[in-house]
DNA sequence: AGGCACTTGTGAACGGGTGCACAAAGTTGA
DNA sequence: TCAACTTTGTGCACCCGTTCACAAGTGCCT
């Protein structure tokens, strides 16, 4: 148990967070790992081996009392202590990120936003003043900032990305679609609208391609509009 | 390579797509997997891994031409044809996408705003009147709508989607902090701003503890408040 | 007390993804 | 034409995560 936890299970503990809140609302006392799991979305094998990777947290026969493990997982999460974070870039989606309750929520402060367009700085969002983007290192500083979001136009997010990793932070949550460069003591989350569609799309298409071979199932090869093929040996 | 492509090469696609068409505006005309992979942030081997399961559109000796790679991937993942989105739930979070660039930029079309709210509905955001959400079944069908986008309160989420599925849409992009239940036919993704974050503060907690550790090493175990479990044979 | 029904925690088998290393294939230059 | 160089495509070994299956606990009822 001690000494790592795999980050497949990381990235689960959210998801099993956020549906033990819900229990805890209705009331519910206790959950078995088959409910839990069920409210999560996975399996129950993968919920409960997740889980004993925190420690031994439940009651054979019973299941696991909800308050405590929602402590648990708190705390493994470090969502016990409050976490500032600075959002650059205050355009659509900074707006929406700024108005966002569910931020708030859980352990996450906004200490401060930035934009580099002089029309919006100055303007109060989400119950904070923006202000310029030459204030960044003395907000990270200052305010002890530890995550810093990126929601300015793509070009720009290198560049205050950099400045963000200069002035201390260690965690990045990106929203401009490029890939950040950034020393390996830093850690990278990218949130990408267009790749999630076009995943979407992909699965997609594979469902109409399927709907049609059962269809017509020896034409389901020559779907493709020429060949494809028709190139790679190449050279023409 | 025909007959399905792995799920983790699908999900970096998108991301070469990006690397390669930024790449193409600036006027490269070929690329080596070593340049494209550091673009893109991956290792070259993988990029040639998962290039090799489309196809082998790479010439040994000079690398991938660019352009060419482009319209594989593109047609790969579908964005050939024109896929039509309907985004429910027109707050924060919907305003910034419908007024989102990139959303058009590549294959997508946002067919309808919906909402439930009346002073919402009939407001233009991005170019489109804003419909009310009892439309829906009736959009879909008409629109010929493909992919769904709940950006609605999560308690909206899980009736909002049962009615896209039900009006045919099999792909579903969910903003809200629920697990939507669906027929196995229908693709869920879900972005998760909060779980984002929770992820990068386990990481940041992680980092604190390590960089205490190298100035402690031996109490970095008795870090923990109250060892928790009074159970757990472990420890020494 | 003892048997029964239930649930956790985990060892072990399995499967998919990653990275290495290299042969095959192509280019360049003499 | 040939040799030196570059780069792709892939077989293979390895590793991480998932899933199965069950022994070991726990509570309840008789
Ligand atoms: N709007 C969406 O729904 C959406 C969805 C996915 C991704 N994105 C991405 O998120 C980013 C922001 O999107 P948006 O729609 O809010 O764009 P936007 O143009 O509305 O907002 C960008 C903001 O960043 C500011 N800015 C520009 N350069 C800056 C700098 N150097 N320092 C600080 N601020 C700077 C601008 O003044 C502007 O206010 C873009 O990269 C976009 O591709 C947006
Ligand atoms: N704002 C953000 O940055 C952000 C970030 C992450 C996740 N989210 C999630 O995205 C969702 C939307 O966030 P938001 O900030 O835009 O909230 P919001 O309250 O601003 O907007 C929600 C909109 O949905 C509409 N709505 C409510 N019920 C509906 C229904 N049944 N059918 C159609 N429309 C309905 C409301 O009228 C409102 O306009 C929430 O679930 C939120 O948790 C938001």
């Amino acid at each position: 148990m001690r000494q790592g936890i795999p980050d497949a299970t990381v990235a689960r503990l959210p998801v099993y967070l956020r549906a033990l809140t819900t229990l805890a609302e209705d009331g519910t006392a206790t959950v078995s790992s088959e409910e839990l799991a069920a409210a999560a979305g996975v399996g129950s094998a993968k919920l409960r081996k997740d889980l004993s990777h925190l420690g031994s947290y439940g009651t054979r026969g019973v299941g696991y009392e909800v308050e405590y493990l929602v402590y648990q997982i708190s705390r493994e999460l470090g969502l016990t202590q409050d976490w500032r974070v600075v959002i650059v870039g205050v355009g659509n989606l900074g707006h929406a990120l700024a108005n966002y309750g569910g931020f708030v929520s859980r352990g996450f402060t906004v200490a401060a936003l930035l934009d580099a367009d002089d029309r919006i700085v100055g303007e109060t969002v989400g119950g904070l003043v923006v202000r310029p983007v030459d204030d960044l290192e003395e907000v990270v500083a200052d305010q002890g900032v530890h995550i810093g979001v990126v929601a300015t136009p793509a070009p720009a997010a290198q560049d205050v990305c950099d400045r963000l990793v200069a002035a201390g932070v260690t965690s990045v949550l990106n929203f401009a679609p490029v890939v950040l460069l950034v020393p390996d003591t830093v850690m990278v989350r990218k949130v990408d609208l267009s790749t999630e569609l076009q995943i979407l799309a992909f699965h997609e298409q594979r469902q109409v391609a399927n709907r049609l071979s059962v269809d017509v199932p020896a034409r389901v090869v020559a779907l493709e509009p020429d060949g494809g093929t028709g190139r790679a040996g190449v050279s023409p």
